[in-house]
RNA sequence: GUGGCUGUAGCUCAGUUGGUUAGAGCACCAGAUUGUGGAUCUGGGGGUCGGGGGUUCAAUUCCCCUCAGCCACCCCA
């Protein structure tokens, strides 16, 4: 091993997994363009008062997993640590008001300094999309719609459960809070002191506590179903009677917490059991207050994103690299005539390998280990001729062809670059 | 940020109760085979035993620190 390594929490995707999270991507992109998604990118550095401001002040993201940094201009820019903060800003600087409903899907890699364990890395890859500008549950049903159909495509629905919740409009939230947080101070002594913590911090979070003294108490709680307004609970009913009509099946969820402070009315959680503690694979909600918070106009928002690295962990199909064409030359004259002809079949759509070096059988063997399907074989015989030898590696049958047969005769064997 | 486990070749792992030059399988390179692959045989390259310090005549082995990985907590995708 070496000591060279690469900054903790951060890794190389060598070819087989990069394949992995390129089918997940491509996906993706596929699908949020069927519902009218347009992909966009936004930068992967902002001012670090787009994320402050709007993560909330005491959230873990802001407090303590910013990569935060002066430039040399002395600003405070900030890594992305999640990508609807800066959508939203984009949203606002280029006046995108005028596009509502504006439709969202990004890719692209975000950042936490986090202790590094399974599914979570420092630098990690996520997929989401937004939808601005539309306040009606309709907008919710969609984007939870999407999620539904990528994992589905993905071939994940069956490996995971989507949990459903409200955390209701600004109304019904301080009111449940003052009675929830009422209810905690009179059992404040026999929390954990994780919770006592989030009491001040985000009690919601309280209700979700792995801590067995915890539990309980928070059995004992107040229901937030209480204390939603009537329009909230409307909205609520609104969005199951939509994903009922979409025959989407989902857990109610009344633990299910976010932990950005922008979020309101819906929030949703794709969870797997096969990730260990990481098991949120696509998550999002309802973000109304977010673009006003940040000085925009007022535009209600929903989106979710999605972890490429834990979603391409399920995958059990690891997408096979493209089988090429192996060209094999012998001696200086026939090996610039196939430097020539491989190159003219790259252009005509042909993944093409040619060795640099080797004899007959060095090259057969590389072009096996790559798997390719036939090999072109080129040497005084076949210079002579005018042809070539076109092996199929699968059959090992082979025969001589002209060389200005060649293309057609190669048209059995050319692969499809989609998604590869 | 807290706790537990683990670091020996590119990969998976042996090994050393502290003692010459640290091994195997797979992978890689070459030859058997200067025009025929997937098999076999032969040979070869590749290691600061994660890093630093300490104890010792002697440390890959024991001790301390550190770095990294894994797992869990916290939190999240």
């Amino acid at each position: 091993m070496s000591n060279v390594q690469p900054v903790r929490g951060t890794k190389d995707l060598l070819a087989q997994e990069m394949r992995r999270h390129s089918l997940v991507e491509t996906a993706a992109e596929h699908i949020a363009g069927r519902f009218g998604y347009a992909k966009i990118s936004t930068p992967i550095f902002e001012f670090t008062n787009v994320f402050a401001r709007t993560l909330g002040d005491t959230s873990d993201i802001v407090t303590k997993e910013m990569y935060t940094f002066q430039d040399k201009g002395g600003d405070s820019l900030t890594l992305r640590p999640e990508g609807t903060a800066g959508v939203a800003r984009a949203f606002i600087s280029e006046g995108l008001k005028q596009q509502t409903p504006y439709r969202a899907f990004y890719s692209g890699p975000m950042f936490r300094h986090e202790r590094p364990q399974k599914g979570r890395m420092r630098q990690f890859h996520q997929i989401g999309v937004e939808l601005i500008g539309v306040g009606e549950p309709v907008a919710d049903v969609e984007v939870i719609s999407l999620g539904v159909a990528l994992l589905r495509e993905l071939g994940l629905l069956n490996d995971t459960v989507l949990h459903l919740n409200t955390l209701g409009d600004s109304e019904s939230r301080s009111a449940y809070l003052a009675v929830l947080v009422d209810y905690f101070k009179g059992h404040e002594k026999t929390l954990s002191s994780d919770s006592r913590e989030r009491l001040t911090k985000n009690p919601l979070r309280i209700l979700d506590s792995k801590a067995t003294e915890d539990q309980s108490i928070i059995a004992n709680a107040p229901a937030y179903s209480d204390y939603l307004t009537t329009e909230a609970s409307a909205f609520f009913t609104q969005v199951r009677t939509g994903l009922d009509d979409l025959d989407i099946s989902y857990v109610l969820n009344p633990k299910l917490v976010r932990g950005l402070d922008y979020y309101s009315h819906t929030a949703f959680e794709f969870v797997t059991d096969k990730l260990g503690a990481q098991g949120t694979v696509l998550a999002g909600g309802r973000y109304d207050g977010l673009i006003e918070m940040m000085g925009g106009p007022a535009t209600p928002g929903i989106g979710w994103a999605a972890g490429i690295e834990r979603l391409s962990m399920l995958l059990d199909d690891v997408p096979a690299p493209i089988r090429p064409i192996a060209i094999i030359s012998m001696g200086a004259e026939a090996d610039r005539m196939a430097r020539k002809l491989a190159y003219d079949l790259r252009l005509d759509g042909f993944a093409i390998d040619m060795a640099y070096r080797g004899n007959l059988s060095k090259r057969l063997k590389r072009a096996n280990k790559l798997q390719a399907r036939a090999a072109i074989i080129i040497g005084d015989d076949e210079l002579g001729r005018d042809s070539a030898t076109l092996r199929d590696l699968d059959s090992g049958e082979q025969q001589h062809v002209p060389l200005n047969e060649l293309a057609n005769l190669l048209m059995p064997f050319r692969e499809d670059f989609g998604g590869a």
